[in-house]
DNA sequence: GAGTGGTCTAGACCACGAG
DNA sequence: TCGTGGTCTAGACCACTCA
């Protein structure tokens, strides 16, 4: 097994510390590929894999025809799912801005196994797409079964995870009795590499989430795609004998 | 932006539906990559490519000198840290052989912040490394303070994650007051890599756990980390109004 | 149109593994 | 020793962006 760092990998740690001491600033261009070329004295195939390393770390952005950019550096989303407080909150940044788009639609496959419903059943759907700057870092979709009673929710938010959804349900009385969240990891597919603004390569946490009503009916489900570089996942248990007792 | 698959994601495709179908049975070796080049009249790079991507979808184990393997389907490792029931518990298939080596260490930095202890604490550290059949597929570090008293936990476990630690811990007296565990996406390191038998494009399900005693002491901690495709973190919360009410 | 990144090729050398 | 995968090179063509 090689232990010592190949090439490409070397041109990354190289580049990697010119970013972390500030030398090329958020939002600056890269040298072109061709300049990193004869930076390094290597082919353009070695400059590249070590591009491949920073895209997926999040540092960097590459843009077809424009160049490679270094990331604005985001505060890392908190998705938590507190069982005292019983709601689900996400800690984020405040300069972000949230827009929502909302739509009906029928459900698909996957979405009738999430939810437990017939297919082609109507559902509400929420988008949430948050950016930091002009770069996006979140994507959320929240499902509303038709027979659910929901208000409206505002056209921009302060969450990027759609926690207003929620927050609409139990303030017109829908109770939320259950919620299970499934967490998982992989790599981008094609089309949120395209929406993030990321990599294919670059792994994603993904979330979903399904809440149940007292008598057991999914009143909601959440599907969240967070880059890794900028979510994580906190769950904290309390021993419930020492609650009862407090209590 | 360009829809339409590139040459290594169709080849990839291709090779996919080999597996899926039974052509390239589990353990097989696929062909070698000149022959792949010829097969699809592809050169090395692109054929590479396309391996990239079966191996980062946990598809195809690389061996250096040996050949490309078809990986051996595992069953997915469900984590879950359930309130109720108030221990955390792995679901896995039976057919796993867990290996535990244990050793006292010195905290590092890293480690000392996650226990909240100084830095050279003495730690008694137990490695889980689970296997079904020859291919690795977790990898478990569990750490206990030299304080703490623990009782001797078996050298080959049932539970890939270490989960006999705490129960050796409650077992002996020790009270688990609250529980926190922080879930990340990240691809595996260069070690990682070579420990588990994925590429360092491989995405990982990355969780550290702490339990604290009632006193807010750490008593164990925890460092998992698992291939994406074979784990899922699961967690279920459930009104806890509903529960004092039927207490 | 000029410059950028995205893809692909053909060929080379090296390191590893098994007979 | 020989076939395998791991790495790197030099060059080409295309697609995208922006002036």
């Amino acid at each position: 097994m090689l232990m010592v760092a190949n090439r490409y990998t070397h041109i990354a740690d190289q580049l990697r510390v010119q970013i972390g001491r500030g030398l090329l600033a958020a939002d600056d261009r890269l040298p072109s590929e061709a300049e990193l070329m004869t930076e390094f004295g290597a082919s353009r195939p070695t400059v590249r894999l070590a591009l491949d390393i920073l895209q997926n770390e999040g540092l960097i952005v590459r843009r077809h025809g424009s160049g490679n950019f270094v990331r604005q550096p985001v505060e890392r989303i908190t998705y938590t799912d507190d069982k005292l407080s019983e709601d689900t909150r996400t800690t984020v940044a405040a300069a972000v801005k949230v827009p929502v788009s909302t739509k009906v639609v029928e459900a698909d496959n996957s979405l009738c196994v999430l939810l437990g419903v017939p297919r082609d059943t109507r559902l509400t759907e929420y988008v949430y797409r948050s950016y930091q700057g002009s770069t996006p870092y979140s994507l959320a979709r929240i499902y509303v079964p038709a027979g659910v009673l929901a208000a409206d929710v505002p056209r921009t938010s302060a969450s990027p995870l759609g926690d207003d959804v929620r927050a609409a349900l139990t303030s017109s009385g829908v109770q939320l009795a259950a919620t299970q969240s499934r967490i998982t990891a992989r790599l981008a597919t094609a089309e949120e590499a395209r929406t993030l603004q990321i990599g294919t390569g670059t792994a994603v946490l993904d979330i979903e989430r399904v809440s149940l009503d007292p008598a057991g009916r999914v009143v909601e489900a959440a599907l969240l795609v967070l880059p890794s570089y900028s979510a994580q996942a906190v769950f904290t248990t309390h021993s419930l004998v020492r609650d009862l007792e407090a209590a």
